[in-house]
RNA sequence: GCGAAAUUGGUGAAGUGGUUAACACGCCGGAUUGUGGCUCCGGUAUGCAUGGGUUCAAUUCCCAUAUUUCGCC
């Protein structure tokens, strides 16, 4: 059954939005912070420890998905939610980034109809289009599937963009046509780079296609600078209708899903808790540390304080660096723990915030704190 | 006791009579934003067992000493 968000409140000096949706005789609140699970599985996780750290919605890729096991294996299966065993909310991303940063050339593979790229497993030529992929989140049965896009780096000249947005307007359209998942959302990207008219024409197109959510999508490119994302955000947003979920795609690090917020933005979601955690890294009040480093060597205490996570109230920095250290993978399951649980939690205490209506001052806290004497 | 070979960083090691001693691992840092799961990028021996000698110049040649390994008595 779709999910039906409704927005609860918006704070009094920000655009942040209180909202929630049910989902099997379970309410979840937005903010939210949603944990990539690529292949079916949120790296080194089980569901029912994704589930403890109160997480809402996770992701899985499609394209990663079509490739291994396919998409008829996991129809065949009952689905994703049965073939991975979770019962919460599912979002599949369309394969759009994947395909853009796997085609080679990317003006000639690049086409109307869709896009040749070559499997990263094999090597494999392969044709994805707005519709096939579209067929596929249909067989993944996923809860919210998204348009097939074209991903262009912000920093793309501007023709070329704005020809892209034209492009993946198109598609959205396309891809909507042969949608026929009645259980499943399907929700349209806005792009146009950091260009105020190109973000306004996309979103007001989109918008028309009459999608059940929209995402702010191009803004977690390589080298992609946080005022243009930010700008993208920003020129969004106001044309995005208020009772639909808005979706910051492949973000992020904390200070923008903050940011992101306060810019009415409801859910994010973003690989780095996991690929920090199994790179040695920890999310904490006092910013991101690095478990590697010797100063940890004898830290009996846990990776943060006052962390509620499972890896903080059972386990110290000095046993966890010697983990990463030994490329021992449960040292990679702790730390993807505490990093998902410090962003959920986040999120929590954002939502609390934002009731109060002092989300600036959570704001002006937390950048003390995380970074410290260092800047802002 | 005699003979032979060896001795290069934390480790395994390459190498040369003449500016910065290769490479790998380790170690020490850094990176990572719609995930190509062990990745990427830096740094890391002022010194080549010790002491003499030859030479304009020695880690590289010679001698002695020490240590190690192998063989013989």
């Amino acid at each position: 059954m779709k999910l039906d968000y409704q927005l609860k409140k918006v704070e009094k000096n920000t655009k942040a939005r209180l909202g929630e949706f049910q989902y099997l005789g379970k309410t979840y609140e937005t903010p939210m912070f949603m944990p990539v699970g690529t292949q079916a599985t949120v790296k080194t996780l089980s569901p029912e420890e994704i589930k403890e750290m109160h997480a809402g919605i996770i992701l899985a890729n499609t394209y990663h998905l079509w490739l291994r096991p396919g998409m008829d294996l996991v129809e065949k299966a009952g689905g994703l939610h049965k073939f991975m065993n979770y019962d919460g909310p599912i979002l599949t991303d369309s394969g759009g980034y994947q395909v853009f940063s796997l085609a080679k050339n990317k003006k000639k593979d690049i086409t109307e109809e869709g896009v040749h790229f070559k499997s990263h497993i094999d090597g494999q030529n392969l044709f994805l289009t707005p519709e096939l992929s579209i067929q596929i989140q249909n067989k993944l049965d996923s809860d919210i599937a998204m348009s097939f896009d074209e991903c262009p780096p912000a920093r793309a000249d501007y023709e070329y963009l704005k020809a892209s947005v034209e492009r993946t307007i198109r598609w959205a359209k396309r891809g909507k046509e042969v949608h026929k998942n009645p259980n499943q959302m399907l929700f349209g990207i806005v792009q146009g780079g950091a260009h105020k008219d190109l973000r306004e024409y996309s979103a007001k197109e989109t918008v028309k296609l009459d999608f059940d959510g929209y995402s702010v999508g191009g803004v977690a490119n390589d080298h992609e600078s946080k005022e243009d994302m930010y700008k993208a955000i920003d020129y969004s947003i106001p044309y995005l209708p208020e009772n639909k979920l808005r979706y910051l795609m492949g973000i992020g690090e904390p200070i923008d899903i903050l940011e992101g917020v306060i810019r009415g933005i409801d859910i994010f979601d973003c690989v780095s808790p996991t690929r920090l955690a199994r790179h040695g890294h920890a999310l904490t009040k006092y910013g991101k540390i690095n478990l590697k480093n010797a100063k940890y060597k004898e830290e009996f205490t846990p990776i943060c304080d006052h962390c509620d996570c499972y890896a903080c109230q059972n386990y110290t920095k000095a046993y966890v660096r010697h983990l990463i250290t030994a490329n021992e993978t449960f040292g990679a399951r702790l730390l993807s723990i505490h990093n998902i649980r410090f962003l959920i939690r986040m999120t929590e205490q954002i939502r609390e915030a934002i009731k109060n209506n002092t989300i600036l001052e959570y704001k002006e806290e937390f950048i003390k704190n995380y970074y410290g004497d260092k800047n802002e």
